[in-house]
DNA sequence: CCGACGTCCTGCTAGC
DNA sequence: TGCTAGCAGGACGTCG
């Protein structure tokens, strides 16, 4: 659930509250991580400053200094904020780190268990690991992004689902970008016309940034860095509004299951568009 | 090589 | 009113 926006929005809350701090004292929970933590970690870490913090994709980036990195996803119910040490450790929080003094504890909490926090001691390596399984951030999608998508056989839906074509998008901002290009999400990516993947790519764009405006959505669980919830829940045209009226010609939204995922669109007003050269 | 699908996990809720 | 089946989905492994 938390896509893009709302990972840029906890990265945007933890900067300025995380860098220049120690790492004072780990403690953790005993719940397995999708990516089990490691004991051994605490003791390389305590006495570590934070010195950076970064997103990519959906990944959080925490880099510490010398070298090596926290790494963090939240996965579908993760949360990682700054909390005063005295706040009640709320049930699910698998990782805490009390900063300097003493007084503020970085926190991750995760009801489901798909995130994940590691850490990774070389530095550099991080980056090449991110690239090795990350596509471009939306705002770096290539000229020639139309090829990315008209090489697929897959649908538009499950395309933009694909981290290594663009990094950072998922359910939610799929259906939604869909909505703003006029494009069905069964639209297949191999039938796709150029000036469609261009006004794909900037629908993407613009929902993302007026999303990142609002500090992302909250369905359930998602926080920002300091436990504030989002509010672009508010400006959804299509996700999760199945049966309400279409935002633009009032017929009612429909669902179908695409790529395994619940997917949200107008049939009037995202019809699918053939290239001209070939037929359905 | 590519794409489809199953798996992990808990909490909420629709439906009986 | 109480129970349970089904659903939510990001990343990754497996299979055809």
């Amino acid at each position: 659930m938390p896509e893009l926006p709302e990972v840029e929005t906890v990265v945007r809350d933890l900067r300025p509250m995380l860098c220049g701090q120690r790492i004072d004292r780990i403690q953790t929970g005993r719940a397995r991580l999708r990516r089990p933590w490691q004991k051994r970690w605490e003791k390389l870490l305590v006495g570590r400053r934070f010195n950076a913090v970064r997103r990519r994709g959906k990944w959080i980036i925490l880099d510490l200094d010398e070298s090596g990195h926290i790494l963090v996803h939240l996965g579908m119910t993760g949360q990682l904020t700054i909390a005063s040490a005295r706040s009640p450790r709320l049930n699910h929080t698998h990782v805490l780190m009390t900063l300097e003094g003493g007084d503020a504890q970085l926190r991750y909490r995760d009801v489901r268990r798909f995130g994940s926090v590691e850490f990774w001691p070389i530095s550099q390596a991080i980056d090449d690991l991110l690239a090795e399984k990350l596509g471009p951030e939306p705002w770096e999608l290539p000229s020639d992004w139309h090829q990315a998508i008209s090489k697929s056989a897959r649908c538009l839906k499950a395309i933009l689902l694909d981290q290594r074509v663009v990094a950072g998008v998922g359910n939610i901002y799929a259906d939604e970008s869909l909505f703003e290009a006029g494009l069905s999400p069964e639209q297949l990516g191999v039938h796709t016309r150029p000036a469609d993947a261009a006004r794909l790519r900037e629908a993407i764009i613009c929902v993302l940034e007026r999303a990142i405006a609002a500090r992302g959505a909250t369905i359930r669980d998602y926080v920002g860095g300091s436990g504030l919830q989002g509010g672009y829940q508010n400006e959804f045209q299509v996700y999760g509004r199945t049966g309400q009226p279409c935002p633009r010609c009032t017929r009612p939204i429909e669902s179908l299951r695409l790529a395994g995922r619940s997917t949200h669109y107008c049939p009037a007003c995202q019809p699918v568009r053939v290239r001209a050269s070939g037929r359905k």
